[in-house]
RNA sequence: GGAUGGGUUCCCGAGUGGCUAAAGGGAGCAGACUGUAAAUCUGCCGCGUUUCGCUUCGUUGGUUCGAAUCCAACCCCAUCCA
């Protein structure tokens, strides 16, 4: 077995659950886990500073192989000293990989045994992401934690297209794992297998063999049930090492995440608090609230009462709305404020309820009181 | 006082005899969003008992099988002339 930049140490599991609270250590500190990660595509989370990012408790980020290769291109990245210099974010970062475009940008790619090649969506030139390429783009970018190219498949998806995908991405992890050679980043292998139990679990058992730092699990949460998630995602969890953090990729809402904690989930990554705020919703604890809606014109209330993020501390429903509706670019900020601080301090409940043995009460709790 | 142009559904604005409850935009209202082609997209937007009925295009009256569209008078608005 290597020694990997990256590692993941197990702090504690829940007698009654599949919860587990742990440390995740990498090259620029060391985080708790179960952890959100804030998604920072474009080499920034939207709107917001690094600094704002620290105040709200953000740990790792996420940025993206596939929209950095494009622009600005992996050597004006490489030429800056890294990602994390370029976007002057000292904490944790990884980047994906470019497997979830795959998946996102259908319309624009094929996909061989060799790689993929997208049609830009800026320019519409041709471009290609293999394995090796990806991988070496991600040493470009240099995040702590890269991740394995893979394909993410559409849901529905017939076995048998579901079953040379999973081999597909396994043999791809092979070929990123030979072309990966910077010591200090880890690579996390992506576990895949659409919605069919035995290829996830084929899935992980190949990916397991093949020692990554860690291991996502992707292919979820591409239009499924929530019930169908969670009976995929359980097993999936339970075949990966318990020695190794475990990442469900584009993951989520807060009722998704505590239920995904409860399977045995430790990382969790997604554009859900950024995209919806940028659209005039506000995440709560008893769900999502639009505060662009009519009913909040003259609702002089924070969005949450309680919240100690920056907006509900300084600024109400009403002030909020008005900016949505004015269409000034502050409420754009302030909702990202919130909805990032709200799943921050969300997984931090989590740790917290983890370590003292109260985790499945935290857990039923919130989902009493949480509408969708 | 005279001349010309004009008054269209919350606003702007198209429509000049039937295919018009009336284009298009704005505003308004609502919904969607889960490893970001997203400060985006979708739907509703006269009223109602909603595959049908009713009311509406400054006002009133008229022509016509049929009028936002044609005619008359009147009321407003804009510009110009006195």
């Amino acid at each position: 077995m290597k020694q990997h930049a990256v590692t993941y140490e197990l702090i504690k599991e829940c007698r009654r659950s599949g919860a587990r609270l742990g440390r995740l250590h990498t090259p620029h500190g060391t985080f708790e886990t179960p952890m959100f990660m804030p998604v920072g595509t474009q080499a920034t989370v939207k709107t917001l500073s690094p600094e704002e990012l620290y105040d709200m408790g953000s740990q790792v980020i996420l940025s993206n192989t596939y929209h950095l290769f494009l622009r600005p291109g992996r050597e004006l990245v490489k030429k800056a000293g890294g990602l994390h210099n370029f976007m002057n974010y000292k904490l944790g970062m990884l980047t994906d990989s470019g497997g979830f475009q795959v998946f996102s940008l259908g319309a624009l790619r094929k996909i061989s045994e060799e790689g993929v090649m997208f049609r830009s969506h800026i320019d519409g030139s041709k471009q290609f992401l293999s394995p090796e390429v990806a991988t070496a783009v991600q040493e470009d970018l240099g995040a702590d934690i890269a991740m394995a190219f893979d394909e993410c498949i559409p849901y529905p998806a017939e076995h048998d297209y579901a079953k040379r995908s999973t081999e597909r991405t396994t043999s791809w992890a092979q070929r990123c794992l030979a072309a990966h050679t910077k010591e200090d980043q880890s690579m996390f292998g992506t576990v895949q297998g659409g919605m069919y139990p035995d290829l996830r679990k084929l899935s992980a058992e190949q990916l397991t063999e093949l020692d990554f730092a860690g291991y996502g699990i992707g292919g979820l949460s591409v239009g499924e049930p929530k019930a169908m998630m969670y009976d995929i995602l359980g097993p999936t969890a339970e075949a990966l090492p318990k020695n190794k953090a475990r990442y469900l990729m584009g993951v989520g809402t807060a009722d998704c995440i505590v239920e995904a904690v409860n399977l045995g989930v430790d990382m969790f990554d997604c554009v859900f608090p950024t995209r919806v705020a940028r659209n005039g919703t506000a995440m709560t604890n008893s769900g999502k609230l639009v505060v662009r809606n009519a009913a909040y014109a003259e609702d002089f209330e924070p969005i949450e009462r309680g919240c100690g993020c920056y907006t509900c501390r300084n600024f109400s429903r009403a002030y909020i709305r008005h900016l949505f509706k004015a269409e000034e670019v502050f409420a754009l900020r302030l909702l990202s404020i919130h909805n990032l601080y709200f799943l921050l301090d969300f997984t931090k409940r989590i740790r917290e309820a983890i370590m003292g043995d109260r985790f499945p009460e935290f857990r039923e709790s919130f989902l009493k009181n949480y509408h969708y």
